[in-house]
DNA sequence: CTTCCGTGCTGAACCGGTTGTGCATCGTGA
DNA sequence: TCACGATGCACAACCGGTTCAGCACGGAAG
């Protein structure tokens, strides 16, 4: 009895065979009533927690979910989606037992899949979540070889055979071109982030369709990668621009930050001069100045829905359908109307 | 053979038992050289990689590693240390075949005490990382009784019996007074974060050393809580005093920028009237305006050494001393002489 | 030629659970 | 009164590894 108490000391202690004991836990034998309390007595005065690994090795199953997340090294601690999402998706996750392996990679695709690989064979968990989908993405077919469940943060362009828990991209990029129209604003660009993702793509068709939809001229789409220096230069090559725009969608808020500054820096003034939107908020975004308008998603939630959906595949539900979340403008102080002529 | 090859596929394929097979790959039985190879061969063709449930039933070893980290909802996305750190842990324990089970919590100490018993009691981890430290932290005691190994992040006040992982909040205040002083500056103040947490109190004290250590009398400290909202409060409560501070020392980056805008509000100039200094950076800190001179630390690093300190313990180790990170302050904009009375 | 030891491998037990099978015991209906 | 089904539990196999004990064989020493 040395270390943690095992099924075997419980049993001991409550005069019964272990089997029993299990069998009290899980409800699933045939077990009296009074011999189930007696064990659940016991099992609770020797604070046994049944071990995960033996529980697994005979279940083969781990109650782990496994998630890799690769950023390069300067945008791993900006990113204000990493830390909510965990939290979301714990949250969910501890409710039903479940543990979370997470791997957070600083760098490229290949130690990305590397992370993957490891694990997924080393048999640690029983389904993966995948964010930052490319356009054609190979941990989907090395996930379906390896015949476990996953589900994709975020829609990707290729069929997937698997559930997608996704914030709609293309109403986030509407609404924001919507608001600036509806400040009056005619010539709009944007920066955006990577367009190796496949939420770039969607986000610049969806930009050119949304102004379509309100009438207006295609607007120019620089790119950037997500960077506050990529902010900073984007904004800077639009300002040179001889037909300068007078709204900027930025990819994400640290972009769009910098690229205020660069404004500020050229004398030219947010919002009154020009103004800025970013696609993803963070919480700093109220606290600079001007303070800073952005569409919001709920990330918490999104975890949450991300592990829900993983954990309903896995207990072989049929109903893995798509997600969609809904994300909401956030209107402060860097949209404004255009400057008069 | 359906599902991922056991370890009685390879003994199988290869015409062995499957105790040889085990030989062959941990290299510590007598096994022949030819059938050595043999056995890896076959291994390498099937796929084969060792179950990590069933080797560490038998070893009663997890190779996993906890990680428990609870913030409060507001400041969950905005703090850059989480996705850094837990990126330095990864890098170093993929290395030596570790995984990493994180938990984020949102919420308060009762939650993330019962994160800590969840993982520590299923039996899912061979040692902890504690990070935010209490004064008189109920996890050591905890982990201790369950005879888990464990590291601090920060060095706690209470004598712990085990190693920490610090960085030097005593330096960090230190050179952020120093810098001040060097400018001229005679009136400083702090606005901190949580004092319930170790490093809030201890920076409190190293602001008061370091003060009167360049002669300078006590600077006033505002207590706050790591927010926005609560760093634009003691921006608020600073200017108002009578004996106005030309420099103001915040504990993060996230309330130096609040702080900043509410100077701002209040046609305060920063760097010219008052000049800001943050104590922990942040990816936007050099973009926004001014660029927030601040303290910066190692995150990444901070996250490795923990790693392998808690390694260290686990494969039993004698060398558990305590680590300390530098810390260097950046300056940036933010920070400019005290206006001439 | 026998004894002895080192080498190379096998068989079996074990880690801590889950689960299928089977054996008492008891109550019920014919 | 006896057959029969339901109930309550024990036994044992199994998950996939690790590791200990032991057996067969070969070469070297006596």
């Amino acid at each position: 009895m040395q270390g943690r108490p095992t099924i075997n000391d419980v049993a001991q202690a409550a005069g019964v065979s272990k089997s029993a004991v299990s069998y009290a836990l899980s409800g699933r034998g045939r077990i009296g009533a009074e011999t189930r309390e007696r064990v659940l007595a016991v099992a609770a005065e020797l604070g046994w927690q049944p071990s995960q690994q033996a529980r697994g090795l005979s279940s083969s199953r781990t109650y782990a979910i496994g998630l890799v997340f690769a950023r390069p090294a300067e945008l791993i601690g900006a990113d204000p989606f990493f830390a909510p999402f965990i939290a979301g998706v714990e949250a969910e996750l501890s409710h039903h037992k479940y543990a979370l392996l997470s791997q957070v990679i600083v760098g490229g695709e290949a130690e990305e899949e590397e992370g993957y690989r490891r694990l997924a064979s080393g048999g640690r968990v029983d389904g993966m979540i995948l964010t930052d989908l490319r356009d054609i993405d190979p941990r989907i077919s090395l996930l379906r070889d390896l015949g476990m469940p996953y589900v994709a943060v975020g829609r990707p362009m290729q069929a997937i055979d698997g559930p997608a828990v996704s914030n709609d991209d293309s109403a986030s990029v509407t609404s924001a071109v919507d608001h600036l129209a509806d400040l009056g604003h005619q010539r709009i660009a944007q920066v955006s982030g990577s367009r190796a993702l496949v939420h770039g793509l969607e986000r610049e068709r969806a930009f050119h369709r949304a102004l379509a939809a309100r009438g207006l001229y295609a607007g120019t789409v620089i790119p950037g990668d997500f960077t506050g220096q990529s902010g900073a230069e984007g904004m800077c090559a639009l300002l040179e621009l001889s037909h300068r725009p007078t709204a900027i969608i930025f990819a994400n808020a640290l972009m769009a930050i910098a690229g205020m500054q660069e404004a500020a820096r050229q004398g030219v003034s947010v919002p009154a001069d020009i103004s800025v939107v970013a696609l993803d908020d963070n919480p700093i975004a109220p606290f600079v100045t001007p303070a800073l308008t952005a569409v919001h998603t709920d990330v918490l939630l999104w975890g949450s829905l991300s592990a829900r959906t993983i954990m309903a595949w896995i207990e072989g539900a049929s109903d893995t359908a798509d997600v969609t979340l809904p994300s909401e403008l956030v209107v402060r102080g860097s949209t404004a109307p255009p400057p008069s002529p």
